[in-house]
DNA sequence: TAGAACATGTAACGGGTTACATGATTTG
DNA sequence: CAAATCATGTAACCCGTTACATGTTCTA
């Protein structure tokens, strides 16, 4: 049987909700799990073609703009059960910052401080956007557990990041980058 | 100028401190960097050719047990110190555990709350290692603030993990999980 | 003296990333 | 009607991963 990959098999799992285009995978993807879930378009459109060559996804007419809905076949729902069931692997985290946190004694301190700031607002963007999903989400009813689940590890992840790089400022630069967070 | 991918440029940070092994680089790699950068011997010796090849490092006499010990030229200074200034990019994260949740409806909930009880253990392991390490830095004088800092990264990162963990318990796992962790 | 840990690599594959090309449709 | 967005893809490169091969030195 076809060996899936973990991104290919994400697609499986977004086409049971029924038949999608490369582009509407493109945005689905991107959004549920894109966060944690690294991937780019050309890599789906890739997996899909591959996917269509072993049979686990079929491609129907096309529609409007060149639009190509895909539909999981028999094949593509079993060898997404069999994907499912495994054990998941640990997680890999590459984190640039942390490498020239690491090797900050080559830095000059400015611009180490420069670096923790800029990456300081992404994450506070992201935790706000988090926030305004999770009261949307709690809203409804019933409200979809697993959703809910990974949200609420991104709320904790980004604070958690938060908080560290808000430490840091005690540690190695004094009051310079909260000083410099009440500029524009 | 030759250009550096992070693997590479973290080796050649670590060549700042004198000529080391690949073996020597791969252990050392690996515990002050390794949590948050994987990287595997294979490349480590691929990178360590490839910076010889353009007279980053240069390669000295074969030791005992065939060591050949490494060491950073000018040039691999020049483009260590080129490669740090740059603005570090954002970190990626690859979960699969999130994706078994994410896709949780396809997966029997005893499943699930195996997959996240045995990674629970993993999470426990490193955030006791990083205590310890932190007891052990604290101790020393003077600290390195760096290093502190990258360790306290862990510590709340590991910290977030294992709270989410625990908070799926109530969200749909129910006793099962709690009850499992006092078991062998 | 056997097995564990040390030590160095090569080969091949898969897949993530980047850059590029092309055109259709919507919206201001 | 121009610009933005939608939409689909190809090509190439780089790099991360896995599997394998080989020999050495320490230690129980």
């Amino acid at each position: 049987m076809y060996k899936l990959n973990a991104t290919a098999a994400s697609l499986l799992g977004f086409l049971h909700e029924g038949p999608m285009s490369g582009w509407d995978l493109v945005t689905k993807a991107q959004t549920v799990i894109g966060d944690f879930w690294s991937l780019t378009p050309s890599q789906i459109y890739r997996e899909l073609s591959s996917l269509a060559t072993a049979g686990l996804v079929q491609a129907g007419e096309r529609e409007q703009r060149d639009r190509r809905p895909f539909s999981i076949t028999a094949e593509g729902r079993a060898a997404f059960a069999a994907w499912i069931i495994q054990e998941p692997s640990e997680e890999t985290i590459r984190f640039p910052l942390l490498l020239s946190v690491s090797f900050g004694k080559y830095l000059p301190k400015e611009k180490l401080i420069s670096f923790v700031r800029s990456q300081r607002s992404g994450h506070q963007q992201r935790l706000d956007g988090y926030r305004q999903q999770h009261s949307k989400l709690i809203a409804q009813h019933p409200t979809d557990p697993y959703a809910l689940a990974i949200l609420d590890f991104g709320l904790r992840y980004e604070e958690a990041v938060l908080s560290w790089i808000d430490s840091l400022t005690e540690s190695f630069s004094t009051a310079e980058i909260r000083a410099a967070e009440n500029e524009p």
